[in-house]
DNA sequence: CCAAAAGTGTTTAAACTACACCCATGA
DNA sequence: TCATGGGTGTAGTTTAAACACTTTTGG
Protein backbone atom coordinates (compact mmCIF):
# COMPACT_ATOMS: atom_id res chain seq x y z
CA UNK A 1 0.00 0.00 0.00
CA UNK A 2 2.01 2.90 1.06
CA UNK A 3 5.17 2.76 -0.38
CA UNK A 4 6.81 0.94 2.29
CA UNK A 5 9.06 -2.11 1.50
CA UNK A 6 8.13 -5.46 1.50
CA UNK A 7 10.76 -8.64 1.76
CA UNK A 8 12.00 -7.69 -1.38
CA UNK A 9 13.34 -4.16 -2.90
CA UNK A 10 10.18 -2.49 -3.58
CA UNK A 11 9.03 -2.03 -7.16
CA UNK A 12 8.59 0.92 -9.30
CA UNK A 13 7.21 -0.43 -12.49
CA UNK A 14 5.00 0.96 -15.60
CA UNK A 15 1.59 0.39 -15.54
CA UNK A 16 -0.25 0.03 -18.64
CA UNK A 17 -3.30 -0.79 -19.55
CA UNK A 18 -4.88 -3.06 -23.06
CA UNK A 19 -8.42 -3.80 -24.48
CA UNK A 20 -9.70 -6.64 -25.89
CA UNK A 21 -12.29 -5.18 -28.21
CA UNK A 22 -14.89 -7.81 -29.36
CA UNK A 23 -16.85 -6.86 -31.93
CA UNK A 24 -19.28 -9.61 -34.43
CA UNK A 25 -17.18 -9.45 -38.10
CA UNK A 26 -18.22 -11.55 -41.05
CA UNK A 27 -20.22 -13.75 -38.96
CA UNK A 28 -17.82 -14.43 -36.15
CA UNK A 29 -16.48 -13.00 -33.35
CA UNK A 30 -13.75 -10.82 -34.09
CA UNK A 31 -11.18 -8.76 -31.82
CA UNK A 32 -9.52 -6.06 -32.66
CA UNK A 33 -5.67 -6.51 -32.83
CA UNK A 34 -3.05 -4.14 -33.72
CA UNK A 35 0.62 -4.69 -34.99
CA UNK A 36 3.81 -4.33 -32.49
CA UNK A 37 6.32 -1.84 -33.30
CA UNK A 38 9.02 -1.83 -31.41
CA UNK A 39 10.33 -4.15 -28.56
CA UNK A 40 10.86 -7.81 -28.08
CA UNK A 41 7.88 -8.41 -30.01
CA UNK A 42 7.82 -6.50 -33.15
CA UNK A 43 6.37 -7.44 -35.93
CA UNK A 44 3.46 -10.09 -33.54
CA UNK A 45 -0.08 -8.75 -32.81
CA UNK A 46 -1.48 -7.94 -29.54
CA UNK A 47 -4.20 -6.27 -28.12
CA UNK A 48 -3.86 -2.49 -28.28
CA UNK A 49 -3.05 -0.82 -25.03
CA UNK A 50 -1.06 1.97 -23.98
CA UNK A 51 0.84 2.81 -20.66
CA UNK A 52 -1.33 4.90 -17.85
CA UNK A 53 -0.55 8.41 -17.75
CA UNK A 54 0.03 10.86 -14.62
CA UNK A 55 -3.19 11.66 -13.01
CA UNK A 56 -4.96 9.08 -15.56
CA UNK A 57 -6.95 6.57 -14.05
CA UNK A 58 -6.63 2.71 -15.99
CA UNK A 59 -10.62 3.10 -17.01
CA UNK A 60 -9.98 6.70 -18.79
CA UNK A 61 -6.92 4.88 -20.50
CA UNK A 62 -8.92 2.40 -21.40
CA UNK A 63 -11.46 4.56 -22.76
CA UNK A 64 -8.82 6.81 -24.25
CA UNK A 65 -7.67 3.78 -25.94
CA UNK A 66 -10.69 3.01 -27.28
CA UNK A 67 -11.71 6.31 -28.74
CA UNK A 68 -8.56 6.74 -30.41
CA UNK A 69 -8.73 3.32 -32.29
CA UNK A 70 -12.79 3.35 -32.89
CA UNK A 71 -14.14 6.68 -32.70
CA UNK A 72 -16.51 5.03 -31.00
CA UNK A 73 -18.20 6.64 -27.90
CA UNK A 74 -20.32 4.80 -26.65
CA UNK A 75 -18.72 1.24 -25.98
CA UNK A 76 -19.26 -1.19 -23.33
CA UNK A 77 -15.97 -1.94 -20.97
CA UNK A 78 -15.43 -3.69 -18.08
CA UNK A 79 -12.00 -4.56 -16.33
CA UNK A 80 -11.18 -8.22 -16.59
CA UNK A 81 -7.97 -8.96 -15.20
CA UNK A 82 -4.62 -8.04 -14.38
CA UNK A 83 -1.28 -9.22 -15.79
CA UNK A 84 1.97 -8.54 -13.37
CA UNK A 85 4.52 -11.64 -14.26
CA UNK A 86 7.92 -10.24 -13.82
CA UNK A 87 8.63 -11.14 -17.63
CA UNK A 88 5.73 -10.95 -19.67
CA UNK A 89 7.85 -7.94 -21.22
CA UNK A 90 11.29 -8.63 -21.44
CA UNK A 91 12.56 -4.84 -21.78
CA UNK A 92 11.05 -3.36 -18.60
CA UNK A 93 8.98 -4.53 -15.55
CA UNK A 94 5.60 -3.83 -17.01
CA UNK A 95 1.85 -4.64 -15.10
CA UNK A 96 -0.92 -4.69 -17.40
CA UNK A 97 -4.47 -4.61 -16.74
CA UNK A 98 -6.95 -5.75 -19.25
CA UNK A 99 -10.31 -4.33 -20.25
CA UNK A 100 -12.41 -5.69 -22.81
CA UNK A 101 -14.77 -3.58 -24.76
CA UNK A 102 -17.90 -4.42 -27.01
CA UNK A 103 -18.76 -2.55 -30.26
CA UNK A 104 -21.37 -2.60 -32.59
CA UNK A 105 -20.66 -4.45 -36.22
CA UNK A 106 -20.11 -0.73 -37.89
CA UNK A 107 -17.69 0.97 -37.28
CA UNK A 108 -14.41 -0.90 -35.55
CA UNK A 109 -11.19 -0.52 -36.91
CA UNK A 110 -10.83 3.24 -37.50
CA UNK A 111 -7.96 4.24 -37.65
CA UNK A 112 -4.78 3.34 -35.64
CA UNK A 113 -2.06 6.09 -34.91
CA UNK A 114 0.88 4.89 -33.06
CA UNK A 115 0.50 1.41 -34.54
CA UNK A 116 1.92 0.26 -37.92
CA UNK A 117 -1.53 -1.79 -38.45
CA UNK A 118 -4.88 -2.36 -37.03
CA UNK A 119 -6.90 -5.22 -37.79
CA UNK A 120 -9.98 -7.24 -36.51
CA UNK A 121 -9.55 -10.86 -36.37
CA UNK A 122 -11.98 -13.66 -35.82
CA UNK A 123 -11.42 -15.20 -32.28
CA UNK A 124 -10.91 -18.36 -33.93
CA UNK A 125 -8.20 -17.54 -35.71
CA UNK A 126 -5.99 -15.56 -33.83
CA UNK A 127 -2.54 -14.50 -35.60
CA UNK A 128 -0.81 -16.68 -33.05
CA UNK A 129 1.69 -16.21 -31.16
CA UNK A 130 0.39 -13.14 -29.68
CA UNK A 131 2.76 -10.63 -28.17
CA UNK A 132 3.08 -10.60 -24.56
CA UNK A 133 0.86 -12.87 -22.43
CA UNK A 134 -1.90 -11.92 -24.91
CA UNK A 135 -2.93 -15.19 -25.68
CA UNK A 136 -4.15 -16.13 -22.24
CA UNK A 137 -5.23 -12.30 -22.22
CA UNK A 138 -7.82 -13.90 -24.73
CA UNK A 139 -8.88 -16.77 -23.17
CA UNK A 140 -9.70 -14.52 -20.52
CA UNK A 141 -12.08 -12.04 -22.20
CA UNK A 142 -13.73 -14.83 -24.03
CA UNK A 143 -14.76 -17.14 -20.99
CA UNK A 144 -15.68 -13.46 -19.84
CA UNK A 145 -18.17 -12.64 -22.55
CA UNK A 146 -19.89 -16.07 -22.50
CA UNK A 147 -20.62 -16.36 -19.11
CA UNK A 148 -21.69 -12.99 -19.42
CA UNK A 149 -23.89 -12.84 -22.02
CA UNK A 150 -26.10 -15.47 -20.27
CA UNK A 151 -26.84 -13.16 -17.19
CA UNK A 152 -26.54 -9.55 -18.42
CA UNK A 153 -27.94 -7.86 -21.08
CA UNK A 154 -24.20 -6.77 -22.13
CA UNK A 155 -24.97 -7.95 -25.13
CA UNK A 156 -26.42 -4.61 -26.08
CA UNK A 157 -22.60 -3.81 -26.96
CA UNK A 158 -22.25 -5.87 -30.42
CA UNK A 159 -25.41 -4.39 -31.39
CA UNK A 160 -26.24 -0.89 -33.41
CA UNK A 161 -29.43 0.76 -31.61
CA UNK A 162 -32.12 -0.89 -32.73
CA UNK A 163 -31.83 -5.06 -34.43
CA UNK A 164 -34.05 -7.38 -34.85
CA UNK A 165 -34.65 -10.47 -32.73
CA UNK A 166 -33.05 -12.80 -35.31
CA UNK A 167 -29.98 -10.63 -35.31
CA UNK A 168 -29.92 -11.14 -31.15
CA UNK A 169 -30.11 -14.49 -31.38
CA UNK A 170 -27.44 -14.98 -34.28
CA UNK A 171 -25.06 -13.11 -32.36
CA UNK A 172 -26.03 -15.02 -29.18
CA UNK A 173 -25.19 -18.15 -31.09
CA UNK A 174 -21.81 -17.01 -32.67
CA UNK A 175 -20.66 -16.00 -29.00
CA UNK A 176 -22.08 -19.23 -27.66
CA UNK A 177 -20.98 -21.56 -30.41
CA UNK A 178 -23.93 -23.63 -30.50
CA UNK A 179 -27.83 -23.17 -31.82
CA UNK A 180 -30.09 -21.85 -30.25
CA UNK A 181 -33.88 -22.55 -30.51
CA UNK A 182 -36.08 -19.77 -31.83
CA UNK A 183 -39.07 -19.96 -29.92
CA UNK A 184 -37.54 -20.73 -26.30
CA UNK A 185 -34.62 -17.86 -27.13
CA UNK A 186 -37.69 -15.40 -28.19
CA UNK A 187 -39.81 -16.58 -25.07
CA UNK A 188 -36.79 -16.01 -22.86
CA UNK A 189 -35.75 -12.86 -24.12
CA UNK A 190 -38.96 -10.95 -23.92
CA UNK A 191 -39.64 -12.43 -21.09
CA UNK A 192 -36.62 -10.39 -19.41
CA UNK A 193 -38.79 -7.07 -20.50
CA UNK A 194 -35.26 -5.36 -20.96
CA UNK A 195 -36.29 -4.88 -24.88
CA UNK A 196 -38.79 -2.73 -26.43
CA UNK A 197 -40.79 -3.17 -29.81
CA UNK A 198 -40.43 -0.48 -32.07
CA UNK A 199 -43.74 0.11 -34.73
CA UNK A 200 -40.92 0.30 -37.27
CA UNK A 201 -39.76 -2.88 -39.35
CA UNK A 202 -36.50 -4.30 -41.11
CA UNK A 203 -37.26 -4.77 -44.47
CA UNK A 204 -35.51 -7.10 -46.30
CA UNK A 205 -35.55 -9.80 -48.93
CA UNK A 206 -38.26 -11.66 -47.10
CA UNK A 207 -41.04 -11.22 -44.66
CA UNK A 208 -40.42 -7.91 -43.11
CA UNK A 209 -39.42 -8.03 -38.71
CA UNK A 210 -40.18 -6.41 -35.99
CA UNK A 211 -37.50 -3.79 -34.48
CA UNK A 212 -36.26 -4.09 -31.06
CA UNK A 213 -34.06 -2.11 -28.73
CA UNK A 214 -32.74 -2.27 -25.38
CA UNK A 215 -34.93 -0.20 -23.06
CA UNK A 216 -32.00 0.61 -20.99
CA UNK A 217 -28.57 0.64 -22.80
CA UNK A 218 -26.51 -0.16 -19.51
CA UNK A 219 -25.28 -3.10 -17.42
CA UNK A 220 -27.97 -4.75 -15.77
CA UNK A 221 -27.85 -7.92 -14.40
CA UNK A 222 -30.63 -10.36 -15.42
CA UNK A 223 -31.09 -14.20 -16.31
CA UNK A 224 -30.78 -13.57 -20.29
CA UNK A 225 -30.56 -17.14 -20.83
CA UNK B 1 2.65 -2.47 -23.31
CA UNK B 2 6.44 -1.62 -24.16
CA UNK B 3 7.40 1.56 -22.48
CA UNK B 4 6.43 3.74 -25.75
CA UNK B 5 4.62 7.23 -24.82
CA UNK B 6 0.81 7.60 -25.03
CA UNK B 7 -0.50 11.30 -25.15
CA UNK B 8 0.08 11.92 -21.62
CA UNK B 9 3.79 11.57 -19.60
CA UNK B 10 3.78 8.19 -18.78
CA UNK B 11 4.16 7.04 -15.65
CA UNK B 12 6.61 4.58 -13.40
CA UNK B 13 4.11 3.83 -10.25
CA UNK B 14 4.52 1.39 -7.03
CA UNK B 15 2.76 -1.59 -7.63
CA UNK B 16 0.89 -3.34 -4.53
CA UNK B 17 -1.73 -6.15 -3.81
CA UNK B 18 -3.89 -6.43 -1.13
CA UNK B 19 -5.58 -9.26 0.07
CA UNK B 20 -9.20 -9.78 1.18
CA UNK B 21 -8.63 -12.75 3.41
CA UNK B 22 -12.06 -14.13 4.51
CA UNK B 23 -12.99 -16.28 7.43
CA UNK B 24 -16.05 -17.78 9.11
CA UNK B 25 -15.26 -15.66 12.48
CA UNK B 26 -18.05 -16.47 15.13
CA UNK B 27 -20.98 -17.63 13.20
CA UNK B 28 -20.24 -14.36 11.04
CA UNK B 29 -18.08 -13.24 7.70
CA UNK B 30 -15.02 -12.20 8.71
CA UNK B 31 -12.18 -10.23 7.08
CA UNK B 32 -8.97 -9.48 8.21
CA UNK B 33 -7.49 -5.83 8.72
CA UNK B 34 -4.35 -4.82 10.06
CA UNK B 35 -4.38 -0.76 11.46
CA UNK B 36 -2.13 1.19 8.90
CA UNK B 37 1.07 2.53 10.78
CA UNK B 38 1.64 5.23 8.77
CA UNK B 39 0.95 7.89 5.19
CA UNK B 40 -2.14 9.52 5.00
CA UNK B 41 -4.40 7.17 6.64
CA UNK B 42 -2.35 5.89 9.96
CA UNK B 43 -4.90 4.56 12.45
CA UNK B 44 -7.22 3.10 9.76
CA UNK B 45 -8.12 -0.19 9.05
CA UNK B 46 -7.12 -1.35 5.86
CA UNK B 47 -6.64 -5.05 3.99
CA UNK B 48 -3.34 -6.27 4.60
CA UNK B 49 -1.06 -5.51 1.17
CA UNK B 50 2.49 -5.44 0.26
CA UNK B 51 4.33 -3.62 -2.82
CA UNK B 52 5.89 -5.76 -5.43
CA UNK B 53 8.75 -6.53 -5.39
CA UNK B 54 11.36 -7.01 -8.03
CA UNK B 55 10.99 -10.19 -9.90
CA UNK B 56 7.68 -11.18 -8.03
CA UNK B 57 4.19 -12.10 -9.69
CA UNK B 58 1.22 -10.48 -8.76
CA UNK B 59 0.08 -13.80 -7.50
CA UNK B 60 3.27 -14.65 -5.35
CA UNK B 61 3.09 -11.25 -3.36
CA UNK B 62 -0.64 -12.29 -2.28
CA UNK B 63 0.78 -15.78 -1.21
CA UNK B 64 3.55 -14.29 0.58
CA UNK B 65 1.60 -11.95 2.42
CA UNK B 66 -1.27 -14.80 3.32
CA UNK B 67 1.74 -16.70 4.95
CA UNK B 68 3.25 -13.60 6.88
CA UNK B 69 -0.23 -13.19 8.41
CA UNK B 70 -2.08 -16.45 8.76
CA UNK B 71 0.87 -19.25 9.02
CA UNK B 72 -1.12 -21.02 6.57
CA UNK B 73 -0.24 -22.85 3.42
CA UNK B 74 -2.89 -24.12 1.58
CA UNK B 75 -5.38 -20.81 0.91
CA UNK B 76 -7.36 -20.10 -1.94
CA UNK B 77 -6.77 -17.09 -3.97
CA UNK B 78 -8.43 -15.24 -6.54
CA UNK B 79 -7.19 -12.00 -8.22
CA UNK B 80 -10.52 -9.64 -7.68
CA UNK B 81 -9.67 -6.37 -8.95
CA UNK B 82 -7.46 -3.72 -9.71
CA UNK B 83 -7.74 -0.39 -8.47
CA UNK B 84 -5.92 2.34 -10.09
CA UNK B 85 -7.40 5.32 -9.28
CA UNK B 86 -4.93 8.62 -9.57
CA UNK B 87 -5.70 9.93 -5.95
CA UNK B 88 -6.23 6.66 -3.89
CA UNK B 89 -3.19 7.25 -2.01
CA UNK B 90 -2.39 10.60 -1.42
CA UNK B 91 1.45 9.97 -1.37
CA UNK B 92 2.24 8.33 -4.36
CA UNK B 93 0.81 6.67 -7.35
CA UNK B 94 -0.24 3.60 -6.13
CA UNK B 95 -1.95 0.73 -8.06
CA UNK B 96 -2.68 -2.29 -6.38
CA UNK B 97 -4.79 -5.34 -7.09
CA UNK B 98 -6.70 -6.93 -4.87
CA UNK B 99 -7.09 -10.62 -4.20
CA UNK B 100 -9.50 -12.97 -2.37
CA UNK B 101 -8.87 -15.67 -0.27
CA UNK B 102 -10.36 -17.92 1.80
CA UNK B 103 -9.50 -19.45 5.39
CA UNK B 104 -10.43 -21.77 7.31
CA UNK B 105 -12.22 -20.58 10.73
CA UNK B 106 -8.85 -21.88 12.81
CA UNK B 107 -5.68 -20.07 12.59
CA UNK B 108 -6.41 -16.99 11.26
CA UNK B 109 -5.17 -13.52 12.55
CA UNK B 110 -1.49 -15.11 13.65
CA UNK B 111 0.85 -12.90 13.78
CA UNK B 112 1.02 -9.37 11.76
CA UNK B 113 4.45 -8.30 11.23
CA UNK B 114 5.11 -4.82 9.55
CA UNK B 115 1.76 -3.76 11.20
CA UNK B 116 0.60 -2.26 14.50
CA UNK B 117 -2.33 -4.48 15.29
CA UNK B 118 -4.11 -7.35 12.85
CA UNK B 119 -7.62 -8.44 13.86
CA UNK B 120 -10.33 -10.16 12.13
CA UNK B 121 -13.75 -7.87 11.83
CA UNK B 122 -17.33 -9.18 10.76
CA UNK B 123 -17.77 -8.60 7.19
CA UNK B 124 -21.41 -6.52 8.32
CA UNK B 125 -19.56 -4.07 10.88
CA UNK B 126 -16.30 -3.05 9.37
CA UNK B 127 -14.52 -0.32 11.37
CA UNK B 128 -15.37 2.40 8.52
CA UNK B 129 -13.71 4.69 6.95
CA UNK B 130 -11.35 1.97 5.53
CA UNK B 131 -8.03 3.47 4.61
CA UNK B 132 -7.81 3.95 0.54
CA UNK B 133 -10.41 2.80 -1.32
CA UNK B 134 -10.58 -0.63 0.55
CA UNK B 135 -14.32 -0.24 1.52
CA UNK B 136 -14.98 -0.63 -2.95
CA UNK B 137 -12.58 -3.75 -2.48
CA UNK B 138 -14.51 -5.11 0.44
CA UNK B 139 -17.72 -4.58 -2.11
CA UNK B 140 -16.04 -6.29 -4.37
CA UNK B 141 -14.73 -8.71 -2.88
CA UNK B 142 -18.29 -10.03 -0.90
CA UNK B 143 -19.97 -9.73 -4.02
CA UNK B 144 -17.59 -12.09 -5.47
CA UNK B 145 -17.80 -14.31 -2.87
CA UNK B 146 -21.15 -14.51 -2.74
CA UNK B 147 -21.88 -15.64 -6.56
CA UNK B 148 -18.94 -17.91 -6.46
CA UNK B 149 -20.59 -19.95 -3.63
CA UNK B 150 -23.28 -20.55 -5.76
CA UNK B 151 -21.54 -22.12 -9.08
CA UNK B 152 -18.09 -23.76 -7.77
CA UNK B 153 -17.21 -25.47 -4.59
CA UNK B 154 -14.62 -22.80 -3.30
CA UNK B 155 -16.16 -23.15 -0.07
CA UNK B 156 -13.96 -25.92 0.87
CA UNK B 157 -11.46 -22.71 1.84
CA UNK B 158 -13.29 -22.18 4.52
CA UNK B 159 -14.00 -25.33 5.90
CA UNK B 160 -11.61 -27.76 7.78
CA UNK B 161 -10.75 -30.74 5.96
CA UNK B 162 -13.52 -33.19 7.63
CA UNK B 163 -16.97 -31.41 8.15
CA UNK B 164 -20.47 -32.06 8.61
CA UNK B 165 -22.91 -31.04 6.22
CA UNK B 166 -24.71 -28.98 8.85
CA UNK B 167 -21.58 -27.00 8.69
CA UNK B 168 -21.25 -26.51 5.31
CA UNK B 169 -24.68 -25.62 5.16
CA UNK B 170 -24.20 -22.76 8.18
CA UNK B 171 -21.06 -21.73 6.40
CA UNK B 172 -23.55 -21.09 3.13
CA UNK B 173 -26.27 -19.39 4.91
CA UNK B 174 -24.08 -16.74 6.85
CA UNK B 175 -22.72 -15.99 3.55
CA UNK B 176 -25.61 -15.74 1.79
CA UNK B 177 -27.46 -14.20 4.68
CA UNK B 178 -30.45 -16.45 4.51
CA UNK B 179 -31.95 -19.30 5.33
CA UNK B 180 -31.58 -22.60 3.48
CA UNK B 181 -33.61 -25.92 3.42
CA UNK B 182 -31.98 -28.48 5.34
CA UNK B 183 -33.27 -31.63 2.92
CA UNK B 184 -32.64 -29.65 -0.45
CA UNK B 185 -29.48 -28.35 0.45
CA UNK B 186 -28.21 -31.89 1.26
CA UNK B 187 -29.75 -32.89 -1.87
CA UNK B 188 -28.33 -30.36 -4.37
CA UNK B 189 -24.61 -30.74 -2.59
CA UNK B 190 -24.21 -34.69 -2.25
CA UNK B 191 -25.53 -34.40 -5.92
CA UNK B 192 -23.14 -33.21 -7.27
CA UNK B 193 -20.31 -35.84 -6.13
CA UNK B 194 -17.82 -33.52 -5.33
CA UNK B 195 -18.57 -34.50 -1.42
CA UNK B 196 -16.92 -38.07 -0.13
CA UNK B 197 -18.78 -39.19 2.96
CA UNK B 198 -16.28 -40.38 6.18
CA UNK B 199 -16.54 -43.29 8.02
CA UNK B 200 -15.61 -41.33 10.68
CA UNK B 201 -18.30 -39.71 12.61
CA UNK B 202 -18.03 -36.31 15.29
CA UNK B 203 -19.83 -36.92 17.84
CA UNK B 204 -20.95 -34.20 19.87
CA UNK B 205 -23.57 -33.03 22.45
CA UNK B 206 -26.07 -34.63 20.72
CA UNK B 207 -26.10 -37.19 17.76
CA UNK B 208 -23.09 -37.83 16.00
CA UNK B 209 -23.08 -36.59 11.97
CA UNK B 210 -21.56 -37.73 9.40
CA UNK B 211 -18.15 -36.37 8.46
CA UNK B 212 -17.24 -35.66 4.75
CA UNK B 213 -14.55 -34.26 2.66
CA UNK B 214 -14.32 -32.75 -0.68
CA UNK B 215 -13.22 -35.36 -2.84
CA UNK B 216 -10.98 -32.64 -4.84
CA UNK B 217 -9.30 -29.79 -2.64
CA UNK B 218 -9.26 -27.66 -6.07
CA UNK B 219 -11.81 -25.13 -8.01
CA UNK B 220 -13.99 -26.57 -9.86
CA UNK B 221 -16.94 -25.01 -11.23
CA UNK B 222 -19.90 -26.57 -10.44
CA UNK B 223 -23.52 -25.72 -9.62
CA UNK B 224 -23.80 -25.99 -6.50
CA UNK B 225 -26.81 -23.97 -5.43
C1' DC C 1 -45.75 -19.26 -57.03
C1' DC C 2 -41.59 -20.15 -54.84
C1' DA C 3 -37.87 -19.40 -51.59
C1' DA C 4 -36.63 -17.59 -47.34
C1' DA C 5 -36.98 -15.69 -42.99
C1' DA C 6 -40.58 -14.26 -39.29
C1' DG C 7 -43.63 -15.51 -36.09
C1' DT C 8 -46.26 -18.44 -32.84
C1' DG C 9 -48.01 -22.89 -28.45
C1' DT C 10 -48.01 -27.10 -26.51
C1' DT C 11 -46.21 -31.10 -24.44
C1' DT C 12 -42.81 -33.44 -21.60
C1' DA C 13 -39.18 -33.83 -18.45
C1' DA C 14 -36.37 -31.96 -15.07
C1' DA C 15 -35.50 -28.93 -11.27
C1' DC C 16 -36.91 -26.35 -7.37
C1' DT C 17 -39.75 -25.42 -3.31
C1' DA C 18 -42.12 -26.32 0.69
C1' DC C 19 -42.94 -29.13 4.27
C1' DA C 20 -42.93 -32.87 9.11
C1' DC C 21 -41.54 -36.67 11.38
C1' DC C 22 -38.37 -40.07 13.52
C1' DC C 23 -33.50 -41.01 15.21
C1' DA C 24 -29.35 -41.07 18.05
C1' DT C 25 -26.89 -39.17 21.49
C1' DG C 26 -25.22 -36.69 25.91
C1' DA C 27 -26.58 -34.69 29.85
C1' DT D 1 -36.34 -38.78 29.65
C1' DC D 2 -35.56 -34.75 27.53
C1' DA D 3 -33.37 -31.39 24.64
C1' DT D 4 -30.79 -30.96 20.62
C1' DG D 5 -29.25 -31.44 16.26
C1' DG D 6 -29.02 -35.36 12.45
C1' DG D 7 -31.22 -37.57 8.98
C1' DT D 8 -34.85 -38.66 5.44
C1' DG D 9 -39.12 -38.41 1.04
C1' DT D 10 -42.93 -36.58 -1.44
C1' DA D 11 -46.24 -33.60 -3.73
C1' DG D 12 -46.98 -29.29 -6.20
C1' DT D 13 -45.07 -25.88 -8.95
C1' DT D 14 -41.97 -23.83 -11.93
C1' DT D 15 -38.74 -23.81 -15.44
C1' DA D 16 -36.37 -25.70 -19.43
C1' DA D 17 -36.32 -28.35 -23.69
C1' DA D 18 -38.05 -30.29 -27.72
C1' DC D 19 -40.68 -29.78 -31.56
C1' DA D 20 -43.70 -28.01 -36.82
C1' DC D 21 -46.57 -25.32 -39.14
C1' DT D 22 -48.40 -20.82 -40.95
C1' DT D 23 -47.39 -16.03 -42.45
C1' DT D 24 -45.37 -12.42 -45.14
C1' DT D 25 -42.63 -10.59 -48.33
C1' DG D 26 -39.45 -10.01 -52.65
C1' DG D 27 -38.06 -11.84 -56.66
Amino acid sequence: MAPTSGQTPQLHAYVAVDVVLFTIDGGELGVLLVKVRDGAFTGRWAFPGSLVGVGESLEQVATRELRALTGVEDVYLEQLCTFGDPNRDPQARVVSTAYFGLAPAAGTPHRAPRYAEAAVFPIRRLPVPLAYDHEDMAVCAVDRLRSKLAYSNIVYGLLPVEFTLSELQEVYEIILGRHLDRRNFRKKILGTGLLKALTRQRRGAHRPATLYRFSRRRPTMVEML
